[in-house]
DNA sequence: CCACTCTATTGACGTTTGTTCAATAACGCC
DNA sequence: GGCGTTATTGAACAAACGTCAATAGAGTGG
């Protein structure tokens, strides 16, 4: 539009600026309906650099859901301040909601959708849920309530993918259920489906 | 090949070949990997017909998760015979884990990928769980074991996903967990879910 | 048995889009 | 104020999507 004397940032400002402009565009949109023009063009350079940046479409991809999920994880951070790990696993759901409601589209388009794709896809939304379901055990476990056996920590995993599920799908239609209800959900569902395995 | 002399199929006959190759290929590729150049020549015909069958390409996406996703309802289909609903939901849940064992890479690349796909995707991925696990309610719902409010559906929609990601972790690596243990941890959730929700 | 019609199928063409790379120009430094 | 480093460009290439008028297989009636 107007005159553009060409731009020069550092590295570490481009990647940050690309990075953002790529999680805000990726949130109502499919890897493939995003083309490098678009993103070129939105972002005030030329095609060429976000190569030079990231190398090609997907690893570009690759990065944006990483910042997404580097996002998840420090916002849902635990604060130690709490003293009853039901208490603290309260806070940490309630914290997950405030996140997903706050950002529903990226959530599904980016954190979500990383199950459907590549191999690195998946690994790095595996590794995200496995900080987030690491919590569990190193703040709940050292009270004993969660014994650490495979079949409990497959099924801690599980939980997690309910815990998600509740989540979205509460936030796409919270028609019936109100906020406390959903979060009681959260929270009670976890010792239910321990006590109930144990039994 | 060989000499081609061009083979004329009924629609229904090409559509169904299509889709069949369809699923075998988009079982362990993702939709972008895979190019109408491949599907074609894998089918022995020419790219353009597979534009006359189904528009397309995600058009052709969306037909073959369809068939997929219809393939998965009808071999999990409840057999009527079994009387405890306690029964009925083990074997659903037995069916299931056989499904997802001989299908392991197309579930995950079709059923579960539809989920981070576009809205009509995540639409026929919605609508095959609301059908199994209507098939909860309408079976087991008779015995007034699950009551049909909005929290417990949302429940019953967190256990289904719970299930899923039990069911293709376990397959993913099975160490430590038996299958028996695998089907009494699906059994036993949903009514530890319900009655810890309900107390 | 041949011509004829219907329609499944083709193949070439235009266009979009991902990707590469040598050339260019902005910023810091001497 | 010139100079070198390097962030940045833009043109050129290739692969893949999608379109459409032309083609030919298969049944049908004479």
């Amino acid at each position: 539009m107007t005159a553009s004397t060409r731009i020069r940032l550092t590295p570490d400002e481009r990647r940050a600026q690309l990075l953002d402009l790529g999680v805000r565009l990726l949130a109502d949109r499919s890897l493939d309906e995003l083309s490098i023009d678009l993103l070129a063009e939105e972002a005030g350079i030329s095609r060429g650099l976000l190569y030079h940046y990231f190398g090609n479409k997907h690893a570009f991809h690759e990065a944006v859901v990483r910042r997404a999920v580097d996002d998840l994880v420090a916002q849902t951070a635990p604060q130690p301040d709490a003293g009853d790990p039901l208490a603290t696993l309260a806070a940490s759901m309630t914290a997950y909601v405030d996140y997903v409601e706050a950002n529903h589209a990226g959530y599904v388009s980016l954190v979500k959708g990383a199950q459907g794709g590549n191999e690195t896809l998946r690994a790095i939304y595996d590794e995200a849920r496995g900080v987030l379901t690491d919590r569990i055990f190193t703040e709940d476990a050292q009270a004993d309530l969660i014994p650490d056996t495979p079949a409990i920590r497959l099924l801690v995993r599980g939980w997690a993918a309910m815990a998600e599920e509740l989540v979205l799908s509460w936030v796409a239609d919270p028609a019936g259920v109100s906020r406390a209800e959903l979060l009681q959900l959260l929270a009670s569902s976890l010792p239910a489906l321990v006590e109930g395995a144990t039994a």
